[in-house]
DNA sequence: ATCTAAATGATAGTGATTATCAATATCAAA
DNA sequence: TTTGATATTGATAATCACTATCATTTAGAT
């Protein structure tokens, strides 16, 4: 796992303590599918060490966030859900507002266009996060084209 | 206000009832300036109306946002931010990380993306939230240009 | 004016996340 | 390698945003 170092590093460049835990959430995490939320990354830790605790799982997923190897989208539901950071994989996401699932897809023209809006506005973008909602192409009403909301 | 109209008969339509306090909340919401959340909506209806109780904004925050009226936001703060919808113009969300300060933007080139991507993939899209964080151009670092996370 | 169902408001409850703090573990230095 | 300073952990209480409940009130049809 290439990011175990790169976490390692970061973690002492900032003085902090490389544990156990820590490692374990971020593996744990990097082999998830899917968008696990705090719960299930907490329920996986625990499989392989039933001692660790809620409030480190919270505490881990936010610090690897700030060190950008996490990231926590809203996928609709009124808690967070977390990705491992692949940089060379950005992607976006689209919840199917009936069945709930989540569809992956990138789009190298949107990260295009955000890019040259960031430079035009001055404006340093660490974060892009671009969410659709709607209906799958299984639960779209039959007939039903791209619209506006009704 | 051209939405009070299309708001009782889309309530009216649905068998709803076209309540003092929904009228109120309604007109809060389109006469605030950026993006109050639901405290901030409760105390300025509670201005007006001091009887008005707290459910009834997030009832009625949820209720316009099935009818279309308005849009939650999620700005990376642990709670949503409401806006009253005006389709004509389709805007995103930029949250500065250092001083909090959120920036509008229009960017038809991502609306026109987005619908060629929803068609490709069969979706029907009914929302399109796209949220980016950074530094503003006060903020960021000097001499720093758009870069990845770092 | 009356009636009925929908809506309100007060408040209790819920679920997700954060704060607290004594106990523990990491890691630099002796 | 032990030691010591302090960052981190884990248990739990607390908080925060939001939702459910339910008796009372109100909108709007008759």
């Amino acid at each position: 796992m290439r990011s175990n170092e790169s976490f390692a590093s970061a973690i002492r460049l900032r003085g902090m303590k490389l544990t156990r835990q820590r490692q374990l959430i971020l593996e744990v995490l990097e082999s998830s599918r899917g968008h696990p939320d705090a719960e299930m990354v907490y329920a996986k830790a625990k499989e392989r060490d039933p001692r660790i605790g809620f409030a480190t799982v919270y505490r881990t997923l936010a610090l690897l966030k700030q060190l950008g190897l996490a990231e926590e989208h809203n996928l609709g539901e009124g808690h967070g859900h977390f990705e491992a950071v692949d940089k060379t994989k950005p992607h976006f996401h689209f919840t199917c507002l009936k069945c709930g699932k989540v569809v992956e897809f990138v789009s190298p023209q949107i990260l295009r266009t955000t890019q040259s809006l960031c430079e035009k506005k001055g404006l340093l973008v660490t974060d892009i996060h671009l969410h659709f909602s709607g209906y799958c192409r299984h639960c779209r009403p039959a007939g039903s084209e791209c619209a506006e909301k009704p």
